[in-house]
DNA sequence: ATCGGCTCGCGCAA
DNA sequence: TGCGCGAAGCCGAT
């Protein structure tokens, strides 16, 4: 009964059920898409070796899955198949349905002694979890697996910013970067589990689904823990030395590039963290910036879809931006475009062109031109909630991160959230700005547009 | 090239 | 109550 390596706080009893008669314990896989460094996968895997059971890990594929497209389906279903025979090698039968998972799981859970599931933050993910629940009969836990610091260990409010949050996350970050002990599965799953679909070829699997393919898959990028373990190792020989000082210049890709990854939970964070603090003695500044970016950060991120009901819209930025932002809603603006013209990459500043097609064509875009892109948006808009509108849309069409709580902090940092107040400019007011001779003062320019024609 | 000022609210010291 | 300081800013002065 060794569970004292899965911290008591990643574990959320829902409820207690009305019995623990059943086949198998089952785990609803969803956010946490990995066989490795998954917490909710070990409770189940401790949980059913204590009644002799065997484990069977169910997925729900939804096809309509809001704003969801072939290229993000493609590196999904890319990560699945890897996952699938991880745990089929473990003695964890896998099960892949199409549908929604208020209607998959509670059919797998019908035979069911628990089902333990995994946290998501979003909305979406938070109504799913709770629908599921709802309708099952036997007991349900939930188990976070997504972040370092749990969410509510971490803060119990929203932050205000990274600086707020940043030392509610050191003083736990020990106790929680651990990693998990995988035990031997006591009963390996026999004939007679349930069906679903084939995860083996994922191109022919999703030619059996109606998904939006208005977005075709992102050349370069393969899904699944192995590709993703690959680039940390990469970056962590390779990257890391560069990182502290050269992460921000838009020409080069230093970042670690597991943003997708982290977002499919195709690779946990305690593992990259783990990984990278490794080598923390040979170079301290870039680890320390790295962590920051991936734990503080990151966290923040989903400390604000957690506490902030309206993180997808406009009146989530903080008052004292949407006052400023509404004072210059006056102001001339130098252009407006049409959402095909942004789309397509058709204005005026050839440096957010280059991003915008960057992100088009190779389903991700540079941190430091995100920043950037939003902002531009901001001046080329009359209203900023229609900014803020377009932003979230086209990041999370062509973005294979998209959708994700970064997705909606970095939209809504661009208008004020997690930022302070700056000297006043046209259109902008006192949200910080960011203008085309700010990129040229602190970088290779030339070099980022021949890189994204 | 580098530096201070701009502006708001939190967290801490006093 | 005062003070320092912050997710990547800009601008003008030196």
């Amino acid at each position: 009964m060794a569970r004292d390596d899965i911290p008591a706080e990643r574990i959320h009893d829902v409820h207690g059920g009305e019995s623990s008669a059943g086949r198998y314990v089952l785990y609803w896989m969803q956010q946490a898409q990995r066989a490795d460094f998954n917490h909710a996968l070990e409770l189940a895997v401790r949980r059913a070796n204590e009644r002799r059971l065997p484990v069977v890990v169910g997925f729900a594929l939804d096809a309509g899955f809001p704003e969801a497209n072939l290229r993000h389906f493609t590196f999904m279903t890319e990560g699945l198949r890897g996952t699938a025979q991880t745990l089929e090698r473990r003695g964890i039968h896998f099960v892949l349905r199409a549908g929604v998972p208020e209607a998959v799981i509670p059919e797998l859970a019908r035979e069911a002694a628990l089902l333990v599931m995994d946290r998501g933050y979003l909305r979406l993910q938070r109504q799913w979890r709770q629908a599921v629940a709802d309708a099952v009969a036997c007991p349900v836990v939930e188990v976070e697996s997504d972040v370092v610091v749990p969410v509510e260990v971490a803060s119990e409010r929203e932050e205000l910013a990274a600086r707020t949050l940043r030392p509610k996350i050191r003083r736990n970050l020990e106790r929680f970067l651990r990693p998990v002990a995988t035990p031997p599965v006591a009963e390996s799953a026999k004939s007679g589990a349930p069906a679903g679909l084939d995860p083996a070829a994922p191109k022919a699997l999703l030619r059996g689904l109606r998904i939006n393919r208005s977005v075709g898959p992102a050349p370069g990028w393969e899904g699944g823990a192995a590709a993703a373990r690959q680039r940390l190792r990469a970056f962590v020989r390779h990257g890391l030395d560069r990182y502290a000082e050269g992460r921000n210049e838009p020409a080069d890709n230093i970042a670690s590039g597991l943003s997708p990854y982290l977002h499919f939970g195709q690779i946990s964070p305690v593992e990259v963290a783990l990984a990278v603090r490794e080598r923390r003695s040979e170079a301290p500044d870039a680890v320390q910036a790295f962590l920051d970016e991936l734990v503080v950060r990151r966290e923040l991120s989903m400390n604000f879809v957690w506490h902030n009901p309206r993180y997808d819209q406009y009146e989530g930025v903080p008052a004292w931006a949407r006052e400023t932002l509404e004072r210059h809603r006056g102001d001339p603006r130098e252009a407006t475009y049409t959402e095909e013209e942004l789309a397509q990459g058709r204005t005026a500043d050839p440096y957010w062109n280059a991003a915008q097609r960057q992100m088009v064509a190779g389903g991700k875009m540079h941190g430091y031109m995100r920043m950037y892109w939003g902002k531009r948006l901001i001046e080329w808009h009359r209203h900023p909630a229609d900014a803020f509108r377009i932003a979230l849309r086209l990041n999370n069409m062509y973005e294979l991160d998209g959708r994700d709580a970064n997705a909606f902090a970095g939209v809504a940092w661009c208008f004020g959230k997690h930022d302070q107040p700056w000297p006043e400019h046209p259109v902008f007011g006192k949200v910080r700005c960011m203008k085309p001779s700010g990129l040229e003062r602190k970088f290779d320019m030339p070099r980022y547009l021949a890189a994204n024609p």
